[in-house]
DNA sequence: CCAGGACGTGTCAACATGGACATGTCAGAT
DNA sequence: ATCTGACATGTCCATGTTGACACGTCCTGG
């Protein structure tokens, strides 16, 4: 995998590929893409209100990377991915920067656990597990009812990929508090 | 856990808690900060350069969570975390909010590796699979060797519980793209 | 003695972002 | 007939964030 990547021109504008990888799934307006955002994605990956997606649809139909067509109820524009869009959309999905971005409320406090004390953390620990395994409780049908409808032959349904990421990364982030509970333990019992 | 908490008053600011829970650790220059932010921390969790840590630090000054040493070598300051700052550090490690900030280059990849090609999806997956086999066999050994240093009744070292959440990460991601590999072997062979 | 590199702090301009503000349409229920 | 809620698009401002610019110090090796 190529993890060396930044092509002088292009930035990255990772908001511009989000739209780009949903738009290739089908056509779609920016109240489309403003509910698509609202689901897993937004979720777990990448985070967008209608007040960026606008103006950022209007900076890909300028760079010819969507067309627009105007033409639909209460003002409705349904923008389509063009050549020129799919061809940058590749290019981002392929090549990989050195430093991706990232910012992620929740990773960092599980990075600070170690920064409460051991009591705290371990009723967020607690807390956390409790969390996955309610997550997991609720994913876990939702995936499994996807496969059985699936027919042998079938396209994989759109998201199935995505779905079975967040509900492995629910198991790993359940696996780890338990992990770390046990490991306090080892280290320092608990009080009472 | 509380899953529903906003304050009102102080919002998100998550930079300002990465430097309170890193201070937690010990007091720390903004220099030693910004190193901080080069390792795990940045890599997974949080990003923050130099420019962005300095005034910060003058804010969280100001507002008392940190005190200043300015005594040192070179203009270097000293800073210290206060009951105020180690307060607001707690308060935000156990009240989450309903949505807490995401945005991750990396799982946005991930999440749209439908919106490609079979084929180029496959490449992309084993790249992901190679990687983190890398990466997992580069951690290991130095989770296992700083285990083995550890004796009973010791501390955790400060970092264990992140670094092992990082290499569980891997094995995660690892195991969903071998499984996304198959899952796509199985409804669409691959060509040639 | 001096050069290079790590240490160390800071500002500034350009761009990204989120939440509030603003406006209007269409369908279905009362 | 009117009201409500989903549909639908847009702008604006305060704040967050990045990369470049800017400056100066201490230590080590040649």
């Amino acid at each position: 995998m190529d993890m060396s990547d930044r092509t002088g021109t292009v930035r990255f504008m990772s908001l511009r590929h989000a739209l780009l990888g949903l738009l290739a799934h089908g056509p779609a307006s920016g109240y489309d893409l403003t509910r698509a955002f609202e689901g897993g994605i937004g979720q777990y990956a990448w985070q967008a209100g209608h007040s960026r997606i606008y103006p950022e649809l209007g900076k890909m139909a300028e760079a010819e990377q969507v067309v627009v067509d105007e033409a639909g109820p209460r003002g409705r524009k349904t923008y389509t991915l063009t050549d020129a869009g799919r061809t940058e959309l590749r290019r981002w999905m392929l090549h990989w920067p050195e430093q991706a971005t990232v910012r992620d409320e929740t990773v960092l406090r599980m990075f600070l656990v170690q920064s409460l004390e051991p009591d705290d953390a371990r009723r967020l620990l607690e807390g956390i597990a409790e969390h996955c395994a309610a997550e997991i409780a609720r994913l876990r049908p939702v995936m499994e009812a996807e496969d059985a409808e699936h027919h042998p032959g079938d396209p994989l349904p759109f998201g199935r990929l995505a779905g079975e990421y967040g509900l492995r990364q629910y198991e790993a982030v359940h696996g780890w508090a338990l992990w770390s509970l046990e490991r306090m333990a080892a280290v320092e019992p608990a009080v009472g």
